[in-house]
DNA sequence: ATGTGTGCAAAAGCTTTGCATGGAC
DNA sequence: GTCCATGCAAAGCTTTTGCACACAT
């Protein structure tokens, strides 16, 4: 079940809500709720088709860019040149660990707020509007020694 | 001039010096003197095409390849989708601010490695192998208010 | 009824690859 | 002489766009 949260987001935005972008909502919701492992385009595709097997790709992409731009999701780009996509769920920041090997992915909870307000103090002109913090490097199973 | 350091770096590492690469390295450096912009590859090959015109992009493509992984450079990206490289300067290491509006990026000495250290602690199994962090907002130009 | 969203197909970026030739060592 | 690097052309992959039709409001 999609919370309602959500579905009244889109509506005070003004975001019309056809059966598709319910359907990925729904698969962003499911992919938050079982270990938070974002998700790219093509993905969400075939999530969705298994049950409404008529979406097309175009589709995806463009509601999840508008669900990006209305701040519903968040789109991260790792080294993999693929951009992923996860849901916003309010009151929760995080970063991310990512494995080299097999792209596993794993939420940590710190955030370099310190940097961010030096940055912030030391460059005054520039107004900061987001930021992205990512380790990289490599899993239990992929790593070799 | 290209230091000497990076010819014998390559030298050491079994890289062949031909022409090309000369002149992507000696662009790469005047990027690292004068600003520190990071360079696409697009750009690489506008630069070098200006002194040997016959360079191909896929060489740049290439070349920018082997020299990231032989650690001569940064591959770096960004929100916008088209990877970027920078010279690695020996016993330095920086993160970036970038502009949403125009591109510009700023070098930022701020590392939070207290948190690098914090999740190679918390997370043993898990080999760090690079991080990367990067602030996006809108320059004194760009910025609307 | 209106205007936005969708699917299709095609195009657009950026990057990679196969192959024959040329050049560094 | 050997093997790697290069240029050319073509392909690959992800993402975007134009258009006519369908649908949410």
């Amino acid at each position: 079940m999609i919370p309602g949260e959500f579905l009244k987001r889109l509506k005070r935005l003004g975001v019309r809500l056809t059966p598709q972008r319910q359907e990925i909502l729904q698969v962003l919701w499911e992919r938050a709720q079982s270990g938070g492992q974002p998700v790219n385009a093509e993905e969400v595709m075939k999530c969705v088709r298994t049950r409404y097997p008529g979406i097309s790709l175009d589709t995806v992409y463009r509601t999840l860019a508008t669900f990006t731009r209305e701040g519903i999701v968040n789109e991260l780009q790792f080294k993999d040149q693929s951009r992923r996509y996860e849901l916003v769920i309010q009151g929760e920041h995080h970063h991310h660990l990512v494995c080299l090997g097999c792209g596993y992915v794993r939420e940590i909870a710190y955030c370099p707020e310190d940097i961010i307000e030096r940055v912030r103090e030391s460059y005054a002109d520039f107004k900061i509007e987001e930021h992205s913090f990512t380790i990289y490097g490599y899993c239990a199973q992929c790593r070799e020694d």
